[in-house]
Parts: structure tokens; sequence; C-alpha cells
DNA sequence: AGCGGATGTACAG
DNA sequence: TGTACCTCCGCTT
């Protein structure tokens, strides 16, 4: 269940445990075969993660680009792995580990030109250490779209999901409806670099809490839920629940086919 | 047992 | 804007 910091820490887990050395790489479930059939003992040389987009760089052979989409999950144990059940679309093996892919939009085995066009098309990611948001910034202050659908859009920034986007718009007081030309550069800077600081965290954590970094405003250490999805946030999945800062209760709604929440007490157009 | 949802995206019209 | 796709989990019967 991915925003781009999963993506980040599943790269870093990933080298941690199976670069530099040959690689067992199968299919269980079968669609990913012919591939995996190519990949099989090849040496993992390095990773890389955009946004939502996981890739690992196998010797002489290309990329797995992997997207887990709504529902994919990577899941790591050591060996013996368990016999793999009918939905692990790819399994890597090795001495002392393994990984299980299941579920996942895409899992394609994929060349370095294919890999290149994919970073064309996304947006600068918080997460990248050469990225900023420059780029990002000259498509929101041009444009009518809500913040809220920009956010959300890996065009304008990669790696954004629907929890960071709920919990930083409201860390900054912005009413989701904003139109992306109304608002200021300082504003789009703050909320860039908190971004950074709140997706590093989550890396760290392998979870999305928006307590912390506590650089904003005191009346923030109010005590907050921790939501299903493990982390402790102000507004995600917080519906109809008084807001933790003002006692407003906390609103959704649809907004491309996602459930937005924002507090009206605290958000302002 | 069967349902609805969920941290996502791509495509059709 | 709607729909299809991938899987798992928790809730209802």
């Amino acid at each position: 269940m991915p925003e781009g910091h999963t993506i980040h820490r599943l790269a870093e887990d990933h080298l941690d445990r199976f670069a530099g050395w040959p690689v067992r790489v199968s299919s269980p479930q079968g669609k990913f075969s012919d591939s995996a059939a190519l990949l099989d003992g090849r040496v993992l040389n390095g990773v890389d993660a955009h946004g939502k987009h996981l890739f690992l760089d196998f010797e002489g052979t290309g990329w797995i680009h992997i997207h887990l989409g709504l529902f994919g999950k990577l899941g790591f144990g050591t060996v013996p792995a368990p016999p793999p059940t009918d939905t692990v679309r790819l399994r890597l093996l090795n001495d002392e580990h393994h990984a299980d892919l299941r579920g996942p939009t895409t899992c394609a085995l994929i060349t370095g030109a294919e890999k290149r066009a994919i970073h064309e098309r996304l947006g600068p990611d918080p997460l990248r250490s050469d990225d900023d948001g420059e780029r990002a910034w000259q498509r929101i202050s041009r444009s009518r779209i809500t913040v809220a659908a920009l956010l959300m859009d890996q065009k304008v920034v990669a790696g954004v999901g629907n929890v960071y986007r709920a919990e930083v718009l409201f860390r900054h007081g912005i009413d989701p409806y904003r139109p992306g030309k109304d608002l200021t550069r300082r504003e789009w800077d703050a909320i860039w670099a908190d971004l950074g600081a709140l997706m590093r965290e989550g890396v760290r954590n392998n979870r999305i809490d928006t307590v912390r970094p506590a650089h904003l405003p005191e009346a923030m250490g109010r005590p907050p839920r921790v939501d299903d999805h493990g982390g402790e946030v102000y507004v995600y999945r917080r519906a109809r629940q008084a807001c933790h800062i003002c006692g407003t209760e906390i609103r959704t709604a649809d907004l491309a086919a996602r459930n937005l929440f924002w507090c009206p007490g605290c958000q302002s157009a």
C-alpha cells in the first residue's frame, strides 16, 4: 500500500538484501515467467526509485520495472522461503533472503531507454536528492486545477498519494479546492520542503506519520489518530470526527475517484 | 461465503 | 467521467 516513501524504502531493502550477487528469479504465478527465465541467476547491480516506480538493475539484461498500484505488496523473508502461493508474480531469492511481489499494476522487464522515458513523464520527487520543486511550481502556478488534484498528478509531483496529499494540505492550512494558481510561492516552497521531510521520515519508519518532523505550530502536538494504515495522522480517513486542532468536523468528498479529507476550520481558501 | 474498500493508474468515449 | 485491473482484509450474513 504504497506512496513514494514505501517505494524508496523497498529500493533500499532490495539493495541491502540482494545487490552485488546472483539472484534466483522466478514467477510462481506465471505472468512474468519469460522475463524471469532471462533474469534468473543474474547479478543485481543496483536499484532506483522515482515516485511510485521501483527499478531493479540486472547485469546485462535490463531493469525490472515495478509499480504496486493500489493493491500491490512486496514482502521480505529469510530462507528457507515458504512454498510460493499462486498470487506471487515475482520471487527473488538468494542464500539468505527472499522477496515476494503480489498484485502489482506493473512488473515488466524494460530497457534503459524505456526507463528514461518513464523518468521523463514523472515530475520531481521530494525524495530524489537532485530534484527540486521548481518544475512543479511552474505547472502549479499556471493551473486552474485544484491543488488537491495537482498534488496527485504524478507529472506534477511524483510520489505523493492520497495520505500525504490530505495531510500536507492540512498542515499548511490550504483548502484542497484552491486553484493551483492561487497558491503563493512561499506556500509552495513550504509544502515542497515539508513533503521532503515527511516522506524521508516515512522511509525511515516505513509508514506515514504526520506528527513529525515538528517544525509546524505547537498546537500540532495534540494527540493524533493512529489510522488503520499504521501511522499517526490528522485528517486522512477521519471523516465526521473532530479536528485535533480546532474541533471542527473533518469533511470528506469524492475528488477524481479518490476520497479527499480536510478540516474546513483549519484550511482556508 | 460474500461484500466493499484501499496509500493507484490507464484507457475509452 | 466511468471502468477495468491487481489482492487482501475486515466486516456482514
